[in-house]
DNA sequence: TATGAATGAGTGTTCATTCAT
DNA sequence: TATGAATGAACACTCATTCAT
């Protein structure tokens, strides 16, 4: 009884100092790409010693690991209704914009996940693999929504699909997040979107005859 | 006439080693990155020296750059012509894959050129620089194309859907790259080009109430 | 309470590593000079790695930069007085004694201080010139004693006698760290004073009137 | 007898080499010193290639040494005859002049004579002992003239002022050297002179009852 | 004989990681 | 649990020296 509240504070602090350094590595990330980024740096930003660092992970890929599965878990709960919900039903531009939207939008709270997803590369061995999981896990994400909109795909076909579509995703964020905040960055994201919309609008044509009604309205 | 023999015959040799250091610094890039990858490493990858290495090129950088030089040169000039010529009449997918097949073979037979790009951010200095250049060439031929085809489109508009031309283009070739040579690579390789169509066929839409003769036919 | 002994423990340790790793370049710096004395030879004299040498210096000039001064301060604080004292009123023989007398003493605790100072050629960029403070101060203190015997030499006139003074210094103490400790050190070390006294007298001799026994004629 | 020449010039023009190369080391050790002098800086700078130079010299070592070696003959040559002549019978003072000022002139116009002399602290193992040659060589002709002045004066006295005769006359020639040509240097010259006639003078005097003859006359 | 490309051990320095406290 | 000093392998780069031509 006297003991029980030692390992909960202890758990507590655990959290406390494993989130700190979370942090500190998404900031020095994002200042210097993950190959740059030194875990003496992250811990120093984390007013904490590298010696603590060592303490609650393992290594520099651990970090992140841990990283990227945390901000992909926060994006998920944060905004991860855009795919789950009902708007399947919604014409495609607003679905687009539906999901897209809070994607944009944590991207730009959190640029650490995309310098993460970027850097994987750089990443060796073994954290790769983990690393794409949070790859793959997305495009699980964008997979399923296209086999619901479009179930007669052949699954390779819908593999390449999701594949492009996160890519012209991830370089749209990347131009999104080059822009200065304003309304260039406001254009850019329009931009994103259109690119998103007219690549998948054909796929949801069934009726080649039917003039493209699903399709985009007027560019820009 | 018994002179010129030796340093011609040296030249010779210096230039087959800057090639082969080129080489083997595409392939390490390829494989590490530009900043994971170690000039001792490159020097045994070409089966030479650390000072040999150093004998050719100053520093690390050098490399990138004389690589990424050598690389843009190359496939300006193998492949270049698909910009300038007269297929500007092409109807628009046949424009695209005019373009886009030498670049993508390029990026097939020199993957590294992609890995360079991809790592500009880790380079410094002046190096960057003249990636960013590379990268600017590119962008700036995009934008002169679009301006041909549609010069209405203000300049800020053109800028921005250049950029986001590129990043989809740039992203189809890392999920070309990735794929193995084949039929999925093929297949890839379609995507991405009908990702391009798409994004760019509304633009060339001067009249909305005409069917949509330009745009892609119905896609996969 | 219970929070300082860690970090004052720490900070002895850390002053007691400088001390060694400065103990150990002082004798490296003493074997082979400045400019052949290799860092990792340090650390290893330290018996210490190298990064722990790098903990404490940002590099090789700093490790200069700090024994040197270091040396100057203690040979200021141990025998300074020497300069600044009442001796001022001794004949010339027993002032350079009183003055010499530490100053070699020091310099044969210290042989390090002479090799820096011989080696302050070789290093380069800022060190150079905090070294040439070492010089510089020392040659101020000579000048001020002469000044003060010799008010009316001119500035320049003095500045060249001091420049001498502390050459033949120099030469002399180079030859006493030679000369075997025991007697032969000892006649080396009257052989210097006798050089500096005999240097210096004529300066100081107030009337030309008498028949100048000994020495040169008013100098210059 | 067809030949006889070939060798001859190749003797010739071997000994063409080696001085073309020594002057070109003088050079560099001047600039730099010697243990920063790169062999393949000398090689640049006698516009020949390295390998050429270790056709002359098995490595660096010996180049300083050949090159001491012939500064010192070379002085010998041209101004030894200062120590041999007649003008032992000179007073103090002429006799320093007559000694000194071809040693001045010599050094002023081969700088890399003194350059060499301090460098051989950093010039490791047999190499400084050849190095010691010259020093020997210069040490054992001021012995001589003090033998034969004082040929009283027991052998390791004369050692040891003959060492602090020469280290007065490098600390000299230092200053000398470093002051700008013109009116400052011939001042410093003077002054090395004044210090050699006063550190020697003493020793002459045999009778301190007798008026000292043999002593300075008016300085400079 | 002369060349200059090639070598490889060595330099100063960094950093992921460990360990005594 | 937290510290930060300590480690040592690795890095980018240099240079005395060798060797194929």
């Amino acid at each position: 009884m006297s003991e029980e509240p030692a390992p909960r504070r202890r758990q507590a602090r655990g959290e406390r100092r494993i989130t700190q350094l979370l942090q500190a590595a998404a900031s020095v990330f994002c200042r210097t790409g993950y190959s740059a980024a030194s875990t003496n740096a992250i811990a120093r930003e984390a007013q904490v010693s590298p010696g603590t660092l060592y303490q609650y992970f393992p290594n520099k890929e651990a970090i992140a690991v841990e990283l990227g599965g945390r901000l992909l878990q926060q994006m998920r709960e944060t905004h991860g209704l855009a795919f789950d919900a009902a708007n399947l039903d919604l014409p495609l531009p607003e679905l687009v914009d539906a999901v897209l939207e809070p994607v944009i939008d944590f991207n730009c709270r959190n640029p650490a996940f995309l310098a993460l997803m970027h850097g994987s590369g750089d990443i060796p061995g073994r954290i790769a693999e983990e690393h794409d999981a949070v790859h793959a896990s997305m495009l699980g994400r964008i997979a399923d929504v296209i086999g619901k909109f479009v179930p007669s795909l052949p699954a390779d076909d819908r593999g390449r699909v999701a594949d492009m579509t996160l890519g012209i995703v991830k370089a749209g964020l990347d131009l999104v997040l080059a822009a200065p905040e304003g309304p260039a960055r406001e254009a850019t994201v329009a931009e994103l979107k259109k690119a998103v919309v007219r690549y998948l609008a054909p796929l949801l044509e069934p009726d080649p005859d039917a003039p493209a009604r699903l399709t985009t309205t007027p560019s820009s």
